[in-house]
RNA sequence: CGGGGCGUAGCUCAGCCUGGUAGAGCGCUAGCUUUGGGAGCUAGAAGCCGGAGGUUCGAAUCCUCUCGCCCCGACCA
């Protein structure tokens, strides 16, 4: 059979389309082109509850232990995580940068820290027998940045930060991505003068990190945390509340009540807001204080969590050794002095969903869920269903929508759908299109009405 | 790294004790019927039973070694 030449059609300019930097990041999709596996059963390797929904939702796929294939949908969460945590690290001051995966053992027989690490570290050796290892994390490799390109106190303060994955080679991996040995982390280092600017510094962080959590829908405590040989008090732990986390918490019932500050001015004081933020008692199980619980009475609360984040001051612990010092103001050379700040970005998945979930499935924060909304066609088959979906399809495009297209059960769509668990679900079936009528669910509440197509247009669009 | 467990179809598992050449449910493919909360029937496809060696006429099954994964503990973003 031969083919005709297909007709082409008039000629027209090329409609500009959108170029996202990830083109699962936010495009309007249909789901029978989607690879979204979802598993109706329970894969037998996963325990607790975010593993299990990662997987049955088709987030990520276990490649070894402790290390995962992000699949599009997954992907696209942490891709949103990323930029929340992007954006309030700018904001905060901190400037991105992008450190290597790989890195030379030499730098870390500096700092000491290659004999200390331990089999945590994963150790490479290149064809030239070269030591290599891959990153745990960053000290080394940005102390030596900035030791080779800073010069003067007047180039102070710093704060420079990646989002990298990093590599821990845990004895035991567990909890699939919460506590891989590959995992992707926000980095931060600050640089300054003193301890005085250090606390600054600090404090930014800190503040960046309530607002962070906030936006990603979470409730995050900080917790004092053992700053080890170093002391002082500049070294808290970000908990995030979850009734299914690993860890427990014992706080002031008001810290739980604590409202996020707006409009940080990251220039101004933040002392106050960090004061407030850690003058009441809160305390990680192994460090609480029964002594000082009992006076708090029935102030005293008692939560689950998991850690999401660490930020620690270690003065001259790399800069020392390394020799990372800038002329000060007197000509004479000041070792600078130094912090960290990480943020665990892969986890956060995990410990969104720990925070987030029902019997169905993920409940997503509308600040981290990779669609805005699910629309559902119950009756592909249907000519005025699916003339009505598209439209809604076209009318929502520049939504994050994810259009169930697929030839499936209704009772197959509502399931996938809030297992995957987007914030809206819009519904269109035969009975509703005959009045003209869809159906608005929230995923969160579960709550259902019936609008026109015109209102539901407006809702999800506002 | 100590202790325990498991590797059989894409997923969940049975079969192993007592050797005789592989099964179920779900999923997948096709058809018919169904169609608002994971449908029914029929017909299919799909597994060198994690790998290697050994015992045996014969091994998923017994023995040895090995690899992988999971759980508890110690350890960590």
């Amino acid at each position: 059979m031969t083919r005709t030449p297909v007709a082409r059609g008039p000629k027209r300019p090329l409609k500009s389309a959108p170029v996202p930097l990830f083109t699962n990041r936010g495009l309007p999709m249909r789901l029978s082109r989607y690879f979204l596996p979802t598993l109706k059963e329970t894969p037998a390797e996963a325990q607790i509850v975010s593993h299990r929904l990662m997987l049955r939702a088709g987030l990520v796929r276990q490649h070894a232990a402790g290390i995962y294939t992000w699949l599009p949908l997954g992907f696209a969460v942490l891709k949103r995580i990323e930029q929340i945590v992007r954006e309030e690290q700018n904001r905060a001051g901190a400037q991105e940068l992008l450190m290597p995966t790989i890195q030379s053992a030499d730098l870390w027989r500096e700092s000491g820290r290659y004999d200390d690490y331990g089999k945590e570290m994963l150790r490479i050796t290149d064809r030239h027998e070269r030591d290599l290892l891959y990153g745990p994390t960053a000290e080394e490799v940005i102390t030596d940045v900035f030791r080779s390109n800073v010069r003067s106190y007047k180039d102070l303060p710093k704060i420079l930060y990646h989002i990298q994955w990093k590599f821990r080679d845990e004895v035991r991996p567990r909890f699939g991505i919460m506590r891989g040995r590959e995992f992707l982390m926000k980095d931060a280092y600050s640089f300054d003068l003193d301890t005085a600017a250090a606390r600054r510094s600090y404090n930014q962080m800190f503040v960046s990190y309530l607002r962070t959590f906030d936006r990603l829908g979470l409730k995050a405590i900080p917790l004092r945390a053992d700053t080890g040989p170093i002391g002082g008090d500049l070294s808290h732990e970000f908990i995030v509340l979850a009734d299914t986390g690993e860890s427990e918490v014992h706080c002031h019932r008001s810290l739980l009540e604590m409202s996020v500050p707006e409009g940080v001015d990251y220039e101004g004081d933040l002392q106050p807001v960090v004061d407030a933020w850690t003058g009441l008692y809160a305390a990680a199980d192994e460090m609480h204080d029964a002594a000082q619980e009992a006076t708090l009475g029935d102030a005293l609360v008692t939560a689950r969590g998991i850690e999401v984040g660490h930020i620690f001051h270690f003065g001259t612990k790399y800069s020392a050794p390394m020799g990372a010092a800038v002329a000060g103001p007197d000509g004479e050379p000041v070792t600078v002095v130094m912090g960290s700040y990480g943020i665990g970005v892969s986890r956060l998945v995990g410990a969104i969903i720990e925070a987030s979930h029902d019997d169905n499935g993920i409940i997503w924060p509308e600040s981290v869920a990779p669609f805005h909304v699910g629309l559902v066609n119950l009756k592909v088959s249907d000519a005025a269903t699916s003339a009505a979906c598209e439209s809604l399809y076209e009318g929502l495009g520049r939504e994050r929508v994810l259009y169930d297209d697929r030839d499936e059960r209704a009772g197959a769509k509502f399931a996938d759908m809030d297992l995957i668990g987007l914030p809206w679900q819009l519904i269109v079936g035969p009975k509703g299109v005959a009045k003209g009528m869809v159906e608005l669910k929230n995923r969160a509440t579960g709550e259902r009405e019936d609008i026109s197509t015109e209102s539901a247009l407006a809702r999800l669009a506002g």
